[in-house]
DNA sequence: GTCTACCCTTAAACTATCTTAAGCCTATTT
DNA sequence: AAATAGGCTTAAGATAGTTTAAGGGTAGAC
């Protein structure tokens, strides 16, 4: 059963006790997903908290001409949402799509405050969660501001090991801002040396 | 007295009661802070969650020659830390600095943890205050690998014409990721359209 | 099994951004 | 009042990144 990962999961922050894990049982939905399967789309609302039990997702927009532009992936163990779209609940205007056939599970908001008002412990949970996704993307924008392409792709290569094996080029490309064909010059010249 | 505006603040997310407001009365820090004077300085720890009352301070990293990198700003109602090493209690890499002579209010950590245990209001409002944080990062991120320079600083204008009115031109353009002599060109570009 | 769509690479020409250097202006320090 | 440091602009030459186009490889679709 997959809600027990996300059990396990929640148990590195803190230990459940038997209710909060029954309310998890209960409430979670669990999803299979097709490679290239929609989680959410542009100009729907988005309406959970996606938890990547296995495979893989990203979470990207599309511009005025049509490129597409990766804002997150997440693979196991990992969360993907619009938190914009979730909280206000506006359209959204980002797509978030599996990269490869994954099973997820999504939390909604009606189970996220009943989760909080009757177990105190998710709020730090989540508080400590979204603290540490901050964290990252806070230094992904450090590296965006202050390194060149050949730089955030090393790094990219050290941090996320585990997805730069699974990923098409064109998907990190998108990810680091680049286009592929440069990448493509970087990644030359990085074996070169 | 400046706490009263951090009291207000929170009252605009969650009502406080008197003892919850009583704990921020005791326990909150008040500094002034001169023009150039550091909140933090890299090599330290991050002991505090900053709040500013008045004036206005940026967080920015050094690279290895020399250059600032401006991370964010932080004026009148703002929060600013290196949350990362707050949490972690490692040295951090960054540099919090006053543009402006401030008035800033602080919450170290014992104080951040009373407030968690002692009043559960606190835990969503800071979960909230993060989630914000985090969404307009996201927004940043995504400037940043989708658009060039001149469609940042307009957006940045658009966004923050509050901040872009106060700061020297110098600083705007380590926010943007450019130097302050292609940010002049932009701004010539855009002037003659 | 064949086919198609996608992926990766290369190169040439083009555009965006940086570097260096200089000059001017204004606020602050002496 | 003079001196200095910081901020803004301009321009020329250098480097980083994009665009377009083409060719070859490979995995999933039929």
């Amino acid at each position: 059963m997959s809600v027990e990962n996300l059990i396990t999961y929640f148990h590195n922050y803190v230990p459940l006790n038997s209710k909060e894990k029954e309310d998890l049982r209960t409430r979670v939905i669990v999803k299979k997903i097709k490679r290239r399967q929609f989680i959410l789309q542009e100009h729907d609302v988005c309406r959970h908290y996606s938890f990547v039990v296995s495979g893989c997702t990203k979470m990207y927009s599309i511009d005025k001409n049509g490129a597409e532009h990766n804002i997150q992936f997440a693979a196991e163990n990992e969360w993907i949402m619009d938190i914009g779209s979730f909280h206000s609940e506006r359209k959204s205007l980002l797509n978030i799509e599996a990269i490869e056939p994954s099973v997820i599970l999504q939390i909604d908001k009606p189970t996220l405050i009943h989760l909080y008002q009757n177990h105190p412990k998710f709020c730090r949970i989540f508080r400590v969660i979204i603290e540490n996704k901050f964290i990252e993307l806070q230094n992904r924008l450090l590296q965006n501001i202050s390194s060149n392409a050949e730089e955030r792709y090393l790094s990219f290569l050290e941090q996320y090991p585990h997805l730069s094996n699974r990923l098409p080029n064109t998907q990190v490309a998108s990810y680091l801002g680049i286009t592929p064909e440069f990448l493509s010059v970087v990644r030359k010249n990085i074996a070169q040396k």
